[in-house]
DNA sequence: CTGTATCCGAATAGATACTG
DNA sequence: CAGTATCTATTCGGATACAG
């Protein structure tokens, strides 16, 4: 058993991160956890998502099978999104990452004054 | 009460994915879960890992007050890292992430090859 | 052994304009 | 309304060389 038996661990967390990692995937899953809505509101919902981006994370998430797409072609067309069972059973893993970051993201904080003053302040001294 | 309401909710999902989406940082963490070690024991667990990302990663998770860094003066220098007590609170949320991977990554991988099928092949039809 | 500094290519993200 | 296409700025990551 070797010690970089972690590499094959490790690859299930690429495999989250590859999907969730991408800044606006989370929020978007987010956005739909309420259930059936339109592009438009979507867009809406998550403030300052550009339509480029916003369109490459669908289209992602419809790839791998989180996110389902419904076109009503009328004019104008609606595009609903809705969140497949496959990505419903993401959210309970959402919730424990939000409640860690509201739990102890102030911590981190924190941290990260202390550490960026001893950078110039007292270093040498 | 705006829509918009999201983007608050979604800021502690950003905050997690800010420390944890750099793509080795979750790599360190693993590697450390298991106790005290040094730089060099880190580099070999995680291969593939290049010497300025993982000081990069290293630096910044200590910033986060996630990890400790304790250096003993000699010739060679021992540069020992540990999780911090905070650091520590990140492992349950890893662990279900981890879980969820193994659980669903090859539904996953199934609908990206179903949706990567239908590009070019029965599109139109 | 444990870093730092620099260069370069690749991937990301945003702004803008255009289309069915 | 819901995209696509293109251009650009920034960031990321790896390789290499050098230092305490």
């Amino acid at each position: 058993m070797k010690p970089s038996d972690i590499s094959i661990t490790a690859c299930s967390y690429s495999h989250v991160l590859e999907i969730l990692s991408n800044k606006w995937s989370a929020l978007v899953i987010y956005a739909l956890e309420s259930g059936t809505i339109r592009y438009s509101e979507i867009k809406r919902r998550i403030d300052g998502i550009s339509q480029k981006m916003l369109t490459q994370t669908l289209r992602q998430l419809e790839r791998d099978g989180l996110v389902s797409r419904k076109v009503t072609p009328s004019v104008p067309p609606i595009v609903d999104y809705t969140l497949t069972p496959l990505g419903n059973t993401l959210i309970p893993c959402m919730k424990m990452l939000k409640e860690w970051a509201s739990e102890h993201y102030s911590v981190v904080r924190q941290a990260r004054e202390q550490y960026d003053l001893g950078e110039d302040g007292a270093a040498v001294r």
